[in-house]
RNA sequence: GCGGUACUGGUGAAGUUGGUUAACACACCGGUUUGUGGUACCGGCACGCGCGGGUUCGAGUCCCACGUACCGCCCCA
């Protein structure tokens, strides 16, 4: 085997300089859009958590719980996991600071952009470390704001000039609906119970509705016939599903109801969404952002009774989507020294340039010759080289080269302003 | 967790049916008469072919195990 000590995790990156220019990007579209245009605050919450926090809200028989999690024992014998999905995290967060509080304009709106951990196999679009941003919204049941949530993703893709994508939505209905359900596709599902696939099988009882989204074609095709979960909405379930696919409709937002639609963790009730892209370069890893509406979670955690509403986006697959940009960074100044002995009055000079007048300084420290040293003036986009000789020194004078048309021209130390310089 | 493909220098890679000195290009460093860049020319740059074993007189080239990456399944962001 390799030396595996000195290689990263398998399924880690590590983000380089050159690969940072799209990750202040994403910094800056988050908090413009989010926190700015949609007033959402931003919240970090830890890395890791107690165990249950994220077993009991994303549901025993989930994937990400059975099979999933990085979960480990401390030296306290306390069972942690690195948090696997955003919302379980913010609720915790949400309940033990008292965000509920009457001092806390409703609904309480967050968001985050945090690195999520997953144990997968990696592939175009997975990797065990990954980064989303998610918001989650407190205390508003209105099927409005369910509108506003997906305009805001959407509003998102389209500040990096994403629109290849398709909006999916569904809705599980309420507690009520969604228990109608299950059992009236549980009964359906029991008679084919020796044709289904193995998975399929143990969903039958862990999580039937999981059963839907199988891509067994068998599976699928038993699943034609099935009873559909529009269907089973009660009255008010449906009413506010209407009223939700109404606003989108008014947003002018393009959406396929999908009634397969389910999502892989368990908290969710009414409306769900994905937004998928239809860009061949994330094949079976297509869903760039997945969200949908949980009631019952802030209660979970010791909360009152609060709607909330969340979705996450998966950075990295946006940035497979966006491909990197290029970085833009100018260096001002590089200072050229004609040989040694000069070095001293170089260095000084830097700290002086960095001091007064904020540049940006570059200097060789490896005494290489002028060629190369205007070489890697020329490699980091420097403005200017100002070049240091013994004459320079003797005379307390800079010589300022313009990189763009290579004029020059000789100033006194003493006189050097920022003019010199544009 | 299952299946497939790949793995040669800083980078892209060539390496024929296993047989001396690992091609070529880019990048980098240096030089082309001594204080000036992005061009041109010249020179330098893998004691090693992911890691560990094995087969063989001999392996980058064959076999096995492991690691990682990529692709697919499962599932998701």
């Amino acid at each position: 085997m390799s030396d595996k000590l000195f290689q990263k995790p398998k399924g880690t990156a590590d983000l380089l300089p050159a690969v940072q220019a799209i990750w202040d990007k994403i910094n800056r579209a988050a908090q413009e859009i989010f926190g700015r245009r949609y007033r959402f605050g931003r919240i970090d919450t830890p890395l890791f958590e107690n165990y249950e926090i994220f077993a009991r809200t994303s549901g025993d028989s989930s994937d990400v719980v059975s099979k999933e999690m990085y979960d480990f024992y401390d030296k306290g014998n306390r069972h942690l996991a690195l948090r696997p999905e955003g919302t379980a995290g913010v609720v915790r967060a949400y309940v033990e600071n008292k965000l509920y509080g009457p001092e806390y304009e409703k609904p309480v709106n967050l968001y985050y952009l945090e690195s999520m951990f997953r144990y997968e196999r990696p592939q175009a679009g997975r990797t065990r470390e990954f980064h989303q941003l998610g918001v989650e919204s407190f205390g508003s049941d209105s099927p409005f704001l369910d509108a506003q949530i997906i305009q805001m993703a959407i509003d998102f893709f389209q500040e990096f000039n994403l629109d290849n994508f398709i909006v999916k939505i569904n809705s599980l209905g309420d507690e009520e609906s969604r228990t109608n359900y299950r059992s009236a596709l549980v009964d359906y599902l029991k008679q084919f119970e020796d044709r289904l696939s193995n998975d399929s099988k143990n969903r039958l009882k862990s999580n039937p509705l999981r059963i839907l989204d199988s891509k067994d074609p068998k599976d699928q095709e038993l699943l034609i016939d099935a009873p559909k979960i529009l269907d089973y909405l009660n009255q008010e379930s449906k009413d506010r599903f209407k009223k939700v696919t109404k606003a989108l409709d008014d947003f002018d937002i393009s959406y396929e109801i999908d009634n397969k639609l389910v999502r892989g963790l368990d908290y969710y009730n009414n409306t769900i969404f994905e937004i998928e892209t239809r860009d061949p370069k994330l094949k079976s890893s297509a869903t760039v952002c997945g969200g949908g509406r949980y009631s019952g979670m802030v209660e979970e955690f010791g909360g009152p009774e609060t709607p909330a509403i969340g979705f996450g986006i998966g950075l990295e697959r946006l940035i497979t989507l966006v491909g990197q940009i290029e970085d833009q960074d100018h260096n001002d100044v590089y200072i050229v020294q004609t040989d040694k002995s000069v070095n001293e009055f170089a260095n000084l000079l830097a700290k002086r340039l960095r001091e007064k007048f904020h540049f940006g300084v570059l200097l060789d420290y490896t005494d290489r010759s002028m060629k190369s040293q205007l070489k890697s003036a020329d490699r980091t986009k420097s403005r200017y080289s100002i070049v240091i000789g013994e004459e320079e020194v003797k005379n307390k004078k800079v010589t300022i080269k313009k990189m763009a048309d290579g004029s020059q021209k000789k100033i006194l130390l003493d006189k050097l302003t920022i003019g010199d310089f544009s």
